[in-house]
DNA sequence: GCATGATCATGC
DNA sequence: GCATGATCATGC
């Protein structure tokens, strides 16, 4: 079947596509007939997502879903751990064992290898109350090749199996026979069921699939998200392809509806850190930090706009102590040393109706002749620190820079050079040179 | 509406 | 306990 969206005869170009899903859910990523998406018992996302996002024709079951590239599609559901990320909510189910076909095979030219050497495994965030084509996928896809060791695992699981089917056990098979691959209840033979036949004993089994085991998956889903996200897809994407990417998924929601995405609501009403923790999240698959940021040097600061486009506050830096900068020179001081880095700008914004949005996000260096204007105004701070701690460079002095108390409250002061005490100062820039900024870049 | 002053919530 | 990022509050 031809598709414009992806080739289906190659993995990556698949895969690519698959990650298209990220951040969202099937219904945002695709059109879904009213019909189906308003069925809220349509259990099946997994074939929900072949059809309608990948195109598919429903499978047979001999071979893998994408034959030509030999892969198999997976999607399978994930919980929140308590660790902060996610496990596998079940076994993952690989298909039926054909007790009369299975104890004829051997591993290399067995019908599960041939079907799940490779595997595509979308996972979706499992809530109970919300419809399956509006549950957002919070991992990027994971392309599954098992390591030498998993397999020998896996293989050994799968010969465990196979061994009891031959000696007229299958009726006796567990899951807790073996350690990743598992033989799960599955399809009729339940309670009251006419039972299977298995080649070797008159006695009728239940019937069975391989399955991956819970605990596997899980361990599939800590090293996935390990280095996953970022790192996974920076084998194919820039670093700012990859940021950008992450946010695009949410460009244009509101700020309620990206809390509501990642189950946070604000804390406390004066929670100051909120769309912060939103970026964060965006950016981690709802993770609490993104270590790949602080490696990568970058500095993320979030920018609110006002109806007119103005940024609403200017932006704060790292404190200084009057005694101390007396002492440093521009290039060692932590002003000089933030304003050398990457900024990742998280940009919101209201719409007409006053809707905080989110509007774009921005990687961007302060151009030299700025740093410099930035080093005038640290300068002419140091100069008058000397003179009055108390009288410094004020907004309406410099297009760039400013300085401004940074405290706890009124009684966080430090000690000036003059003998007194005086409220704690930090660096900022001006809401209206951030203002230039985005205005100048974009849109 | 903006500049300036003041302070809050959070995470380490 | 404290630094940090961010926002609130006030007065012109």
């Amino acid at each position: 079947m031809q598709n414009a969206n992806y080739d289906p005869a190659s993995v990556e170009s698949i895969y690519s596509f698959a990650r298209k899903l990220t951040g969202r859910s099937l219904s945002e990523a695709t059109f879904i007939p009213n019909a189906i998406a308003n069925d809220k018992n349509r259990g099946d996302l997994g074939s929900l997502v072949e059809s309608f996002f990948f195109e598919l024709e429903p499978g047979s079951d001999s071979g893998p879903d994408f034959t030509e590239a030999g892969l198999e599609l997976k999607t399978t559901g994930v919980l929140r751990a308590a660790s902060g990320g996610y496990k596998a909510k079940e076994r993952l189910v690989l298909g039926m064992i054909n007790f009369e076909k299975v104890v004829n095979e051997s591993w290399e030219e067995s019908s599960f290898l041939r079907k799940c050497r490779v595997l595509l495994i979308l996972f979706y965030l499992y809530e109970k109350e919300r419809p399956v084509v509006d549950r957002r996928f919070v991992l990027d896809p994971l392309l599954f090749r098992a390591s030498e060791a998993d397999l020998i695992v896996i293989r050994s699981d799968w010969e465990f199996i196979r061994q009891k089917i031959m000696d007229g056990e299958a009726h006796e098979l567990s899951e807790g026979d073996t350690v990743y691959l598992g033989a799960c209840r599955k399809g009729s033979g339940g309670l009251g069921e006419s039972l299977r036949k298995q080649p070797f004993s008159e006695i009728g089994a239940k019937s069975r699939a391989f399955a991956f085991k819970q605990g596997f998956m899980s361990s599939l889903i800590g090293n996935h998200e390990s280095d996953s996200g970022f790192m996974a897809a920076l084998h194919e994407s820039s670093f700012e392809e990859v940021i950008v990417a992450k946010f695009d998924a949410h460009r244009e929601k509101s700020v309620l509806e990206i809390s509501k995405s990642f189950d946070v609501m604000k804390s406390n009403k004066n929670q100051k850190g909120f769309h912060r923790n939103l970026a964060v999240k965006i950016l981690s698959d709802g993770g609490h930090s993104v270590p790949e940021l602080q490696k990568a040097g970058v500095e993320m600061k979030t920018i609110r706009l006002g109806a007119r486009g103005r940024p609403k506050e200017s932006m704060s830096f790292p404190g200084f102590k009057f005694l101390e900068i007396l002492e440093e020179t521009w290039e060692g001081s932590s002003f000089y040393e933030k304003l050398e880095k990457k900024f990742l700008f998280v940009i919101f914004r209201p719409d007409k109706n006053g809707v905080e949005r989110l509007d774009r996000v921005l990687l961007w260096n302060m151009p030299y002749g700025d740093r410099l204007e930035a080093m005038r105004v640290w300068e002419d701070t140091k100069r008058r620190v000397a003179i009055d701690a108390t009288d410094l460079p004020k907004s309406s002095e410099s297009l760039v820079a400013h300085v401004r108390p940074k405290g706890r409250n009124g009684n966080d002061v430090i000690p000036t050079p003059q003998g007194g005490m005086h409220l704690r100062q930090c660096f900022w820039l001006n809401a209206g040179y951030l203002e230039q900024v985005i205005r100048g870049t974009g849109k």
